[in-house]
DNA sequence: GTATATGCAAAGCATTTGCATTAAA
DNA sequence: TTTAATGCAAATGCTTTGCATATAC
C-alpha cells in the first residue's frame, strides 16, 4: 500500500476524476471503525451531496474495491459492508444478530499456514480471519 | 456435533419428515470436498428426483443450516455455497476467479485469539479462516 | 386423518446496467 | 473540447414467499 498519501491523494495520483459525489463517498467511509452498508454510505454521503444517487455510490464503492483502496466484506446474509482499510491481512469481528462489523487485529495470525497438500493446486493470495458472535445489544434482546 | 449418526439419521431423530426431495438434497451434498451453489445442488438432486424444484432446494438447505447440520459460506460476490461439514472451527479456501471452494485445515488456528480489548463487548462464538487465491485454471486464463 | 412438504409462479431485495445529460480536466 | 461521471429507471440474479395440491407419518 502506498504510504504517506491520503486516500483522495492516492486517487488523484491515479488520474481518478475527482467529483463532489466521490469525495462524499470517501468522506462517508473515513474514520469508521464500524463498517457501513451501501445504503448507509449513501445516507452519509447525502448529508454532504444531497443529490447523490445510490447507483453512483455503488459504482464508486466498486471502483474503490477494484483499485484496492477499500475492502468489501460479505455478511452471512450476503449483503456487503465497506471498509476504508486495506491490507493483505485484514480481519473482522461480525455480529450474527445485526451485522455490526468491526476491524480487529487478532493474535497468532502470522503463524497461520496452509500446507501445500491442502492447497489443491491453488495460489494463495491472502488470509482473512472472521470472528463471529453477538454484540452486547443482540446478546440481550433478539 | 452429534457423533456416530449420519446426517439422515440425525434428522430422523429430530422428527424431520423424510421426503425423496430432502434425501436427494442430502445426497447431493454428501462427500463433496468442493462446495456447491444452490443451483448446483438443484442440478445434482434432479438426477435423483427429476421433479424437485429450486424452491424446495432452498427451503431444505435453509433448514439444514438453521438446524446446524450443514454450513453456508458466502463468496465475495455474495452468493452462497453449502458445505455438509459443520463444526466450531471450519475453514475454507476460495478461488477469487471462479468461486471454487474447498474445506481446509490450516495450521496454527488453535493459537488464534482476540484480546478482550478488541472484542468491543461482543461474545465470540466462532472463528473462521478463509484463504483466498486462484485455482490452477483461473491462474492461467481469466 | 392431519400436519407438513411440494411445485409453481410471483414477489423481494441488493446490486448492476443502459442511456441521455452534465461536469471534470 | 473531450472524455468520463452522474442520475434515473429499468433490468438482473439470487433467494424467499403464498398458495393450492400432494404426501409422510
Amino acid at each position: 500500500m502506498t504510504v504517506g498519501l491520503s486516500l483522495p491523494e492516492r486517487l488523484e495520483a491515479r488520474h481518478w476524476r475527482i467529483t463532489p459525489q466521490r469525495r462524499a463517498v470517501i468522506r462517508a467511509l473515513e474514520g469508521e471503525h464500524v463498517h457501513l452498508s451501501a445504503e448507509q454510505v449513501h445516507a452519509a454521503a447525502r448529508r454532504i451531496v444531497p443529490e447523490i444517487s445510490l447507483a453512483t455510490v455503488y459504482n464508486t464503492l466498486n471502483e474503490l474495491v477494484s483499485k484496492g483502496e477499500i475492502s468489501e466484506i460479505r455478511l452471512a446474509d450476503g449483503t456487503a459492508r465497506y471498509d476504508p482499510k486495506v491490507g493483505p491481512d485484514h480481519h473482522h469481528l461480525v455480529c450474527d444478530g445485526c451485522g455490526l462489523t468491526f476491524d480487529i487485529e487478532p493474535l497468532g495470525v502470522n503463524s497461520l499456514s496452509l500446507p501445500p497438500v491442502e492447497r489443491y493446486g491453488m495460489t494463495i493470495e491472502s488470509v482473512e480471519v472472521v470472528f463471529r458472535g453477538r454484540c452486547s445489544s443482540c446478546a440481550q434482546h433478539g
